[in-house]
DNA sequence: CGTTAAATTGAGGTCGTTCAAACTCAGTGG
DNA sequence: CCACTGAGTTTGAACGACCTCAATTTAACG
């Protein structure tokens, strides 16, 4: 469901997760012309559609709250997870140069999302030097935490990178801790792992066993972070703050 | 060594690479702005380094000939290479938000660079709206064929994928259809694929004998993409021809 | 409370790794 | 010109990891 943006009360000085998202280090002039560009807001409820793949590329999609997924369907007709988006996340940006959405992206829990035509954000890049510094600058980070996953066949070194990794994201966004309500089913994460979810579930409860976590229904408290770092096998995940 | 680019008679005008670079469907006037911008080429024998890890970030490369590979080091010490680069790639792009070079960059063939200070590109975007366009454009390519290898352990997949991927870039560089001279070693494509050396000589082994490709020294010859692609079990890869 | 999807458990087979050894080839020096 | 060298590639055998299939239990939600 879409809505207005102003009748929902909504505008990028008073979001909370603006620290996360675009106005990041961006004046509060250039936030106010940016606020004005995006003028509705997409509700969803779990297991909607924010766009499919092919379809002609207008938006970016800043997410607000809530937790999708992206994925491709291939030739067996099973999903191919690419990526799992949390709040203050930007949805699109890989389709830009191909003008059509390359992936397909479903909510995993109820979310709402801004709406943000690509094309107006263009051209205000040019006159906003901080806009034009931050996009970028999203799209660099983007890049350097697409190899969060250690490019092995090694199932318990890609477990342990995707919880740490999901962990510090939300720690960035003021969650708990080592407390992670995961969002997404262990189904969606074997997809994403690209392992058997029986392999992933006998994995959890391994990691269990061995005092690195405790699983509770969807919650997965981690235990300790210097073991599953080691088993993940690659540097730590490089967090906004670190950014510009 | 670098050598000042118009003592070597280099520039974006005369560039054999320059449609897969910055300037494709950028026009003279921003092309020549471009230019006066890079000032060095960069003469790499095998072997020699283009930056390191932990650097700080202060110019991106474009790669005007020759193969080179990006990657770290883990806790022990051996390689995770992220990625091969070839004739017309940017290097260093994942870099911008975090200030410093991620990964290592060595040439694994005598190479040839353009060094592109990034602070006074980054302040050309904002006169230029065809470099602004093509600059975010290449970035937004660069994350869409980071999923070029599927998520899966499947070895055999993953290295099918890779052929494709390889085959479909130097088709886009004008090299013959489905003769690759792999510029990269066996080794290095093993570590990148995250498979054991062994693992990847059979499996290529098992393609010759299964009529997909023919393997002569460094060369291979891709027989038949259908089964490859099939094998694969993704999508063919998006040539930046497809791009806006 | 009933229905359905998700998670769990076990057994067996396949696939990838590991370790060890032999081979190839390019580069080097005698 | 040939032997030596060392990195890269190839081959084999055994082990271990991950997958598949099937069945069961648990959780989620109307």
């Amino acid at each position: 469901m879409i809505k207005n943006r102003q009748h929902a009360n909504v505008s990028c000085g008073n979001c909370s997760v603006a620290s996360l998202c675009i106005p990041r280090h961006v004046n509060n002039e250039e936030t106010e012309k940016l606020n004005a560009l995006i003028t509705n807001v997409c509700y969803l409820e779990s297991h909607e559609f924010v766009y499919s793949q092919a379809q002609e590329m207008k938006n970016i999609y800043a997410l607000r709250s809530g937790c999708c997924k992206e994925y491709s369907l291939n030739a067996d007709g099973d999903e191919t997870i690419h990526n799992f988006f949390l709040p203050g996340d930007l949805l699109g940006l890989e389709s830009i140069a191909v003008k059509r959405y390359s992936f397909t992206i479903e909510t995993v829990q109820p979310s709402v999302f801004c709406v943000i035509p690509y094309e107006p954000l263009l051209e205000l890049l040019s006159e906003c030097p901080d806009l034009k510094r931050r996009f970028i600058n999203i799209t660099s980070y983007k890049m350097q935490n697409s190899f969060f996953i250690p490019n092995t066949t090694n199932a318990k070194a890609r477990t342990a990178a995707f919880l740490l990794n999901v962990c510090f994201r939300l720690r960035e966004r003021g969650r708990g801790i080592n407390h992670l309500q995961l969002p997404m089913s262990q189904y969606d994460i074997s997809k994403f792992l690209g392992l058997a979810p029986e392999t992933l579930c006998r994995i959890l409860h391994d990691f269990q066993y061995k005092d690195l976590l405790v699983l509770k229904n969807k919650t997965i408290s981690l235990l300790n972070l210097d073991v599953l770092q080691e088993i993940a096998g690659c540097k730590e995940y490089v967090t906004q703050a670190e950014t510009a």
